[in-house]
RNA sequence: GGUUCCGUGGCCGAGUGGCUAGGCUCAGCUCUGCAAAAGCUGCUACAGCGGUUCGAAUCCGCUCGGAACCUCCA
């Protein structure tokens, strides 16, 4: 097996994956500030990190998985001043800011089960680790990064920069451009200077929440809790850190200077970027209105849907494309993700029915058994440069071609040799719902079914071909079809 | 304005110098009571213009078009 390479954002280019502690990796993804519904976008980015999750378990690595939930500190609109976003959902739904935080993660952890997403090893809050993130503040300010004003404490850009970091390193940016162009904002003057940023912020009298610090009353600053809390569970080094391209910057750049600054090191070893979902080619957001609730989905309810799509057909559709392009988001290219998903499930449903039978008389298939062999390592050739899951299903749609031969009799297993079709049996399977995630979603009646398929088989031995087509349409009613072959009669989803 | 990225066949979408994915659609064939399913066959593209090279979708330049980030956002 080749060595896996990952595209680190820190080099711009694919590097050898060597984790730290071999065979222990330890990943951090910034997960969902919980103020509202997460939509299809936030989705992709966190199916992005479940592959590359599921992937490095698969060949062989101790994954520790960290998600935290941004409870807590993230601020609405333009620079520091804006309202805490939780805290603005509370009044406004006159609710207790944790009501909000409880609400919100519960749908978060409901729309990712439903689209098969293991979940994290470790998934901590902001709130849950104050303690930490007043003691980082302490530290920075004790190291001459951070400055006290008007009861908030700033990180001190300039300082950082002076002292041999390199603000904006990860983002191309240089600091020059960026202090030319920073736009002038409220509350600015409490600043040394417009880039600095805040790592804790004073809690004006209406604010609902705060703790108390050495600074007063107030709250940390959002970048500061995945400092905390990844080195808290990582180590100050640690191998990957993840999340949307649109948190490049800042957010991942302050937590580079944050980490530089409590630890001297740099934290993160790789860091990994999925781009956007785009509807007509925009980023899917909700401020421009554009953004899918998985809920809208399933039930094809919102006006850009043409029909409903199931999680299972998202998915798959999230997974054709590379995670570091944009995708874009149609009813046509759902509509045809859709086939392709379920003639894979069908495949999935098939293969777990076939059995080995040797023949002597067989004809041993060099060919064929050398394109499933390409195709086996090829699934894995292709997760291992920087996690091409579009190449990867094109493999196992190499395998399935084969899974549906030996199904349909075109092929006798007893041609591939018995070890070669117990690979393909058991990879295919593997591969399938254990490496990418997909799953059958089986139909609401299957022991029903089941039952009209034996009237169909009598029906049909008695030549009752009124009947025969009626049992069909019933089927095609449930989003299902019978395949009539040669050596038997079965079923199967409709693509 | 600055930084970065993208433009692939009817649609979606991989692919960083030669071996030219895959899915969907369409047409034909095999099989079938008729179908469906499955397999097979066919359709063969790289925005435009120049350049480098024996050879370019892939490297360089320009033009056109689109996007992301620079401000909260996965």
């Amino acid at each position: 097996m080749q060595p896996l390479k990952l595209y680190n954002t820190l080099s711009r280019q694919k590097e050898p994956f060597e984790p730290i502690n071999s065979p222990y990796v330890g990943m951090y993804v910034c997960g969902p500030t919980v103020y509202n519904y997460v939509h299809l976008g936030n989705v992709r980015t966190f199916l992005t990190f479940d592959t590359l999750f599921r992937y490095l378990t698969h060949i062989g690595y101790k994954v520790r998985y960290v998600r935290n939930i941004t409870d807590v500190g993230h601020l609405v609109g333009d620079g520091d001043e804006g309202e805490d976003k939780i805290g603005r959902m509370a009044k406004l739904e006159k609710l207790e800011p944790m009501e909000i935080v409880q609400r919100y993660t519960n749908d978060f952890h409901d729309v990712l089960t439903t689209f098969n997403l293991r979940p994290p090893s470790i998934e901590p809050t902001a709130t849950g680790h104050m303690v930490e993130q007043i003691e980082a503040v302490k530290t920075l300010i004790d190291k001459g990064l951070a400055y006290e004003s008007n009861g908030s404490v700033y990180f001190d850009i300039l300082k950082y920069n002076a002292g041999g970091g390199n603000y904006g390193k990860l983002s191309g940016r240089i600091l020059d451009d960026l202090l030319n162009e920073t736009r002038d904002l409220d509350g600015q003057s409490e600043k040394r200077n417009p880039l600095d940023f805040a790592i804790w912020k004073n809690a004006s009298p209406e604010h609902i929440m705060r703790w108390p610090s050495p600074w007063g009353d107030g709250f940390p600053g959002w970048h500061l809790e995945c400092s905390c809390m990844s080195t808290k569970y990582l180590g100050a080094q640690f191998d990957i850190h993840g999340g949307g391209m649109d948190l490049k910057f800042p957010h991942h750049e302050c937590e580079i200077a944050q980490g530089n600054g409590l630890t001297d090191k740099d934290p993160v070893r790789y860091w990994m970027h999925s781009n956007m979902l785009t509807v007509n080619g925009q980023k899917m957001s909700k401020s421009l209105g554009n953004s899918f609730l998985p809920g809208e989905l399933f039930t094809g309810s919102h006006p850009l849907l043409e029909q409903a799509y199931s999680p299972m057909t998202v998915r798959f559709f999230m997974l054709q494309s590379h995670y570091r392009s944009t995708l874009d988001f149609s009813n046509d290219a759902l509509k045809a993700a859709q086939k392709g998903y379920r003639r894979l499930v069908n495949g999935l449903r098939v293969v777990k029915t076939l059995t080995y039978a040797p023949d002597e008389t067989a004809q041993s298939d060099e060919k064929k058994q050398a394109e499933i062999r390409t195709a086996l390592q090829g699934f894995h050739d292709a997760l291992n440069d920087d996690l091409n899951t579009a190449v990867a299903i094109a493999n196992l749609f190499t395998l399935l071609k084969y899974v549906n031969m030996l199904y349909m009799n075109q092929l006798q297993p007893a041609g591939l040799g018995e070890e070669l079709f117990g690979q393909l049996k058991s990879s295919f399977v593997d591969y399938t719902e254990n490496v990418l995630g997909l799953l059958e979603e089986p139909a609401d009646s299957q022991g029903f079914v089941e039952g009209m398929l034996t009237l169909y088989r009598e029906y049909k031995e008695q030549k009752l071909y009124d009947k025969v087509d009626q049992v069909r349409t019933y089927f095609k009613q449930q989003g299902l079809v019978i395949k009539d072959m040669k050596h038997r009669i079965d079923w199967a989803y409709e693509e």
